[in-house]
DNA sequence: GCCAACGTTGGC
DNA sequence: GCCAACGTTGGC
């Protein structure tokens, strides 16, 4: 089992919007490294949403229900997308704020490479995520 | 193949 | 709205 985070901006697609629909494609990813780390998505990892330019913060869990399949907003053939599912709505964010002062969160690829749409975490990152989540 | 110019993303 | 980071493009 591997652990992700995703981002999206919220006007565009947010938590919400994935709970009302149930079940997404996560299109229109468009770099390579990201393009590298939906390949690598196996059916039931856990990914955590994360809302940026408004809120910026992560939001909740989600499920890879499908593995990269081609991406059905790309005429190219050349890029993939997942699709995902909405698993638990955090009780509280988590903002980047608060991540960026965790010590345990330090070496988050997301913190480190801010752009970076969708990045691996560790089992002990997302662990710890989910703990701050709580409150 | 190098590198400068330019565009985009995302935090503030 | 600004700016830093970084990916992409295009001239050489």
């Amino acid at each position: 089992m591997n652990y992700w985070l995703m981002k999206s901006e919220p006007d565009a697609f947010s938590y919400d919007d994935l709970a009302a629909k149930g079940k997404a494609e996560w299109d229109g990813v468009r770099n390579h490294a990201a393009q590298g780390h939906m390949k690598a998505m196996r059916k039931g990892d856990l990914a955590i949403f994360y809302h940026s330019n408004i809120g910026v913060e992560a939001v909740g869990i989600m499920k890879i229900v499908e593995e990269a399949a081609p991406d059905s907003t790309d005429g190219t053939g050349k890029w993939v997308a997942v699709h995902v599912a909405p698993k638990e709505k955090f009780a509280k964010p988590v903002t980047l704020k608060t991540m960026k002062a965790d010590p345990k969160l330090a070496n988050m690829v997301m913190i480190r490479q801010s752009r970076l749409s969708v990045s691996p975490l560790t089992a002990a990152e997302f662990k710890h995520i989910l703990d701050l989540s709580k409150g």
